[in-house]
DNA sequence: CCGGTTTACTAAATCGATTTATCTATTTGG
DNA sequence: CCAAATAGATAAATCGATTTAGTAAACCGG
């Protein structure tokens, strides 16, 4: 466990650890011919490793960014933090993953503690109910980008995806292939994703001059989805189609139906807000309206690498289209 | 962006430094009751956030874990790596996650990072072609598990599956339903994983009684896959069972037999050696040989933070059984 | 009331780098 | 030939905490 530091590597060379220094961050500009081969030697013979900690305080850069999301299970997450992550690698820059499960205490929690540890910026996919530290953040100029979520009243970077148009045409196309019983199915409305689809079903729904039925409208947490569904289908009007609001609800529905002995694209026309995995596998066409994940985490990258960069410019909010397909 | 140390709030408390430490440390043993106050007093209106590097600078702990997955693409690894995470969330350790690509290069530049920015403990899926480097951080008594695939000729904690042995019952599953034409699908036999799969493919042939046919093992890189899988199915004897090596394989398989217009369980059986998510809803029956990979990963984590916390014992390789379904 | 404990707190060294100001030796130019 | 410029290297301060050794005051028994 010897520990080998730069003093030990400016002995053996026999200059001082201030040379050596020098030489490891390539700044050669007075600089010996022989002084750098005696060091990079020393530094061969005792297989000297820097150690970035002691950089890093002197410095005030970590090289390392946070990225903090919602509910890590969600698939759209972890394509965004590759995309982020992916774009992080070409700098150099390290990206730590961590998960706050929609939990706000845990959220800020995690906050603290990446900003304690002086990571360089912030990703994160808001659970919406820290405002005033989200505001604290902004206010010190830490760099920070929010994903896939608004926050109200704040100003800052933000990328995010047009919920509430996208949806509109989906159920729009539903409408149009003659469906009126059209279900909505969606987790508790605590974030503004959640809210901005809703409310691009309804405007569909409106539009068509069909009466909106509440009952079609399914607001749970995923383990009491079943049983909802399970009032839902044993009511009198059945609904020909259906809208998950996410891939978690796409789940909990394709066992329930699967229970049910019920199948997609036969018995029930199903459109899904996010990619799943593996959907080119399934053999019934369903609808998925498609975010573009990597473009939007490169695009998160970007805002936040510009920030910390001090790449000053006036926050922003980027919308992006998804694809219905 | 001002940086409040101790020192100011030291200041502010009128105290010593070494006080606001102490009491930050709760080490309350000796320590008056008003002085207590006066310091909790400063850091809430100076609004304190103590520097992890500095401390972990002097105390030589970062609380920070890796991860190194040798291929982030594949389900297995982001489920281990979940559980690795969970484990340590209750002892305040946080994860980095690191993708080596299966690129030996990129492992141990991630290596060389990670230990610089002094973290803990390292959990590597190995790529297996760094031995040396895995021997020297082993040597140094350097806390390491590795995960999934075997290192040879090292003693080290690693926790695997009992890859030769699942393949094997498989296989010998088919052969007793009545196939003799089964084709072995996988990537280049780099690592062990593969060719113990390979192994007891072979083995269960054999002892069978049945002529291995070599046609019937395809290696190939996920892009030239459907390339060779075309020639096999246009080649004389057709298979009429399918073993696919790993998640990915079964991907690439799933979508040349789409384009063929060809059925999983009807045209052809199939078993996947790997969970994947939403496996749940495919229709078909498919045979799948899943790895425990939470248990996996909560044990690979319990091997390191013994290591980290000095209870040494004697290394040890832990063989976990995969379940077919 | 004196020496020894205990209590409460602090000064200063330390961790391992970066960085600035400084110093010496050598060139250069007028 | 001497002052100024330049090349090459270094001493010392610094980053923001932890920790050890130590000090001062209060306490306490005989």
């Amino acid at each position: 466990m010897e520990r080998v530091t730069m003093a030990d590597v400016a002995r053996e060379a026999g200059v001082s650890k201030s040379t050596v220094s020098q030489y490891l961050n390539k700044r050669y500009e007075y600089m010996g011919e022989k002084t750098k081969q005696k060091i990079e030697e020393a530094i061969e013979a005792l297989g000297y490793q820097p150690n970035f900690l002691a950089r890093s305080l002197k410095q005030k850069r970590t090289s390392l960014i946070g990225i903090i999301v919602a509910n890590i299970t969600h698939y759209f997450s972890t394509e965004v933090s590759r995309a982020i992550e992916d774009f992080f690698h070409q700098y150099d820059l390290q990206a730590i993953v961590c998960n706050a499960d929609d939990d706000p205490e845990k959220e800020k929690k995690y906050i603290e503690m990446l900003r304690a540890k002086q990571v360089d910026g912030l990703i994160i996919f808001p659970t919406g109910k820290n405002n005033d530290l989200y505001e604290s953040m902004v206010k010190q100029g830490y760099p920070v980008v929010f994903v896939d979520r608004k926050v109200e009243n704040l100003d800052v970077y933000s990328v995010i995806t047009d919920n509430s148009e996208s949806t509109y045409q989906a159920i729009q196309h539903f409408i149009k292939k003659g469906h009126r019983n059209i279900a909505f199915v969606v987790q508790p409305l605590t974030v503004s994703t959640r809210m901005e689809r809703l409310h691009g079903y309804k405007k569909a729904v409106k539009e068509a001059g069909i009466e909106l039925n509440p009952n079609f409208i399914i607001e749970a947490n995923i383990p009491e989805m079943k049983e909802k569904l399970e009032s839902l289908f044993s009511s009198e009007e059945k609904p020909t189609a259906i809208f998950a609001a996410n891939d978690r609800v796409f789940i909990a529905l394709g066992e329930f139906l699967k229970e049910k002995g019920m199948k997609f694209g036969e018995d029930l026309e199903i459109v899904v807000f996010d990619n799943i995995p593996f959907s080119q596998l399934l053999e019934t066409p369903i609808t998925f309206i498609i975010q573009p994940a990597s473009e939007m985490g490169r695009k998160a990258a970007e805002l936040l690498y510009k920030q910390i960069n001090k790449e000053n410019s006036d926050p922003e909010v980027f919308v992006f289209p998804s694809k219905i397909i």
